[in-house]
DNA sequence: GTCTATAAATCGATAGAC
DNA sequence: GTCTATCGATTTATAGAC
């Protein structure tokens, strides 16, 4: 990455904050009830400031998805290439439901087009969401060729499903209900969603 | 149930169709997508009209969602009682999934405080709520004694994935994609939520 | 780039005539 | 109860001074 002067340091490090902000409140109240006013006095600026780095309230979903697909490429960069294909995938699913659990899973609605259109049109979270994407199904098809995930599912089922298991409501109604440890919620949901995947 | 006057007759009409026009629009574009206008122009009268019937918007989607457990209710007395309780709930997961795939399933967002306090201070809604739940549970702790779903989950658990996979975004992901039937989509996911919950 | 102030549009809800 | 018309509040987005 080529060098930056001082001042886009300083620019780069404002528009983290905000990315950070818009993360956590996607998390908190989802997309619809997030308003970027909030935003704007969660970082601390004013709203008009924020227009100044952001177009438009999608592209702050849109950063905040692209902010997300970044760290779990570097958690994938983290695991061990030795191991068995279908532990890395269970390593990912442990590693987003951490992430729900802790309150920063951005949760955008799908039935909002404004929102898909904005995703949709944006090359960079586009491009994430697919590297994301081939190194999953990579180990998915490994997996199920070495019988530890149902080979009679498309892999896109598959895919499909640790995507949804990452943002599963179960995890919350679970922990809003109190009584159970967030390591012992993940390991119920978890083991039902690999003994699901990999069948009778 | 008493006779109702001619009079009481039309009015139940009228509240049945707007309610059946807020179910598909929940369906449809979500709860806070949906706007009380929309529901107005779709039912065909003027919102004002709308306002004498129900007193929020909010009271709209609990109507909605009232009227899903009822259907959800009468599907149940339809089952053979003489059942394995395991394929009792299977019976319940393809309906539910079944409604979703027709574009019928209201979608309410667990981050709407406002939705969601109108919901808990609803009677009717939680009656019907509990009345489902306890008969699910029955078939739950039942199946999980027979060793037809892993006796060592929460009963809870196991209802609160029931009640996830009925509103599961991959169900709407593959269907988007448009190269599965319906029923081909239903039994993928049939087959990995109850040899999840089964267990290895 | 950051601010104050406001435009422009939308939405939930209501008043008042019939 | 249904209508037309509108209120009041909220929200996205921008203009213009500094």
């Amino acid at each position: 990455m080529a060098r930056l002067s001082f001042r886009e340091q300083v620019l780069r490090t404002r528009e983290d904050a905000i990315v950070a902000s818009v993360n956590r409140l996607l998390a908190e109240k989802g997309f619809d009830m997030m308003t970027v006013d909030e935003v704007a006095a969660d970082v601390g600026i004013a709203k008009a400031s924020l227009y100044k780095h952001f177009a438009s309230k999608e592209e702050l979903a849109a950063a905040a998805m692209i902010r997300l697909l970044r760290q779990a490429l570097a958690f994938l960069d983290t695991l061990p290439a030795d191991a068995e294909p279908v532990d890395q995938l269970r390593s990912v699913a442990h590693w987003t439901m951490q992430v729900q659990l802790a309150g920063e899973m951005p949760s955008l609605p799908a039935q909002n087009s404004a929102l898909r259109a904005a995703l949709m049109g944006n090359a960079a979270y586009l491009d994430l969401l697919m590297q994301v994407s081939e190194r999953l199904g990579a180990w998915i098809t490994a997996a199920q060729a070495a019988g530890s995930l149902n080979p009679g599912l498309p892999p896109e089922v598959v895919l499909y499903t640790l995507f949804a298991r990452a943002c599963d409501p179960v995890l919350g109604l679970l922990k809003s209900n109190g009584q159970y440890s967030d390591e012992q919620i993940i390991q119920w949901l978890m083991s039902t969603c690999f003994a699901g995947l990999k069948g009778p």
